[in-house]
Formats: structure tokens, sequence, C-alpha cells
DNA sequence: TACGTGATCACG
DNA sequence: GTGATCACGTAA
């Protein structure tokens, strides 16, 4: 069942950011269909230094500014796409960056993307799963119950296996940078800095 | 630890 | 226009 545009509209970031945990990420590219489940997740709210919404609306961000439910992808240091889930209401710009996800469906064609064989740590993190799963700019402000990328209910995960830190590359933003909005599955070998 | 890489943003 | 910066990954 993909998730409807009530789980991510006019919600919390840090809320989302929980209740993805478990979660299944799918792109159907080609007619490929590729799946992760999500292990390890970062929020953002307009509020505090670290987002990129902090300043008001830009060319980059402008969907961070629309109603949640919508991707929002960016070129980070000229190289990797960034993947995160646009939540809250329009004018209030909140999101939830995904940092890891365990390869469920279509590992062969991932590790084809990521060019290796091995399948270990192919999507430990946020530039590597979208390169996995063949996320890009152009997926930019699609909703999330489209037939290209899409997010589905997964695996329950018990409250107790939520494990909250700071989150990660972020130095530049001061005393927000200790917000404990890094979440993992505690144990998960697939989290990006085990 | 160092650096590639290119869009973006805050200046003029 | 231009220059500094950057929600990363890899090699070493």
């Amino acid at each position: 069942m993909k998730l409807e545009e009530s789980f991510y509209a006019g919600k919390d970031p840090v809320k989302v950011a929980k209740a993805l945990l478990g979660k299944f990420i799918f792109t159907r590219i080609r007619g490929k269909v590729t799946a992760g489940m999500i292990v390890e997740t970062e929020a953002y709210s307009y509020r505090e230094r670290a987002s990129h919404a902090y300043r008001g609306k830009t060319k980059r961000n402008r969907v961070m500014f629309g109603a949640g439910g919508v991707s929002y992808v960016y070129l980070c240091y000229g190289i990797h796409h960034l993947f995160n889930v646009v939540t809250n209401d329009a004018g209030i710009a909140d999101a939830v960056l995904i940092r890891a996800l365990e390869p469920k469906i279509g590992e062969d064609l991932m590790l084809k993307r990521m060019k290796t064989k091995k399948l270990t740590r192919i999507t430990s993190g946020p530039g590597k799963l979208t390169k996995a799963l063949g996320i890009n700019i152009k997926h930019n402000g699609k909703p999330l119950w489209e037939d290209e990328l899409w997010i589905e209910e997964g695996l329950p995960i018990s409250k107790k296996k939520i494990k909250a830190s700071a989150r990660i590359g972020i130095d530049y933003a001061g005393s927000d940078a200790l917000l404990p909005w890094r979440f993992t599955i505690e144990g998960n070998v697939w989290v990006s800095k085990p």
C-alpha cells in the first residue's frame, strides 16, 4: 500500500522522520523496479539553520514551501543527488532527508548501477541510495504516490529500536547542529555511519 | 585527511 | 557577472 498524502501533509518533520523508518521506497525506471527499506532519516525545519529553507524560498528549495507529500531532490557537491520528503503544510518548509536504505527488491540492478558485485553498503548514504535507485533531479517536486517513485507501508519498527542522534555534515549550522534529529534503526547494518 | 565537482546563492 | 560554499563519497 502506497502511503497517502495524509502521511506527510500537515505533519511535523521529526514525527515523519521517525515514522518513515521501516517504510519501503520504490522506483520504477524504464519498467524496472527497485526498492529498499528506510533505515536512517534526518528531519529539517525551516526554523533552524541547517535547513535549506532557513533563508527563505529560492529556486532550489521551492518545493519545500509547497504542501507535504512531494519529493525534494537536489544536487549536492556537484556530484550526488540527495532525496528528501517534504512534510507539513504549504508555507511551512519542512522536510525529511532519507540517508540510508536496506536493499529489498531489484538488488541486481542496484549492483549494476553502483558498478559493484558485492551487496554490501551500496545504499548506506544519501548520495549512494539515490544512485542505486536511479533517483535524480527530474524527480524533484513529484508526489510520492505516483508510478516512478513512491513510498509504501513496510515493516513495523518498535519505538525501542529507534535511536536519535545529531545530524551529519551540518557543522555550519552552529548550535542547531546539536539537535537530535537523525533517526536510525538501532543495530541495522545498513545505516550510513555504523 | 584531502579533494573532486558544479549548481546555487549572496554579493555587486 | 563572480566567488565561496556545500544535508557526500572515495581514496589513502
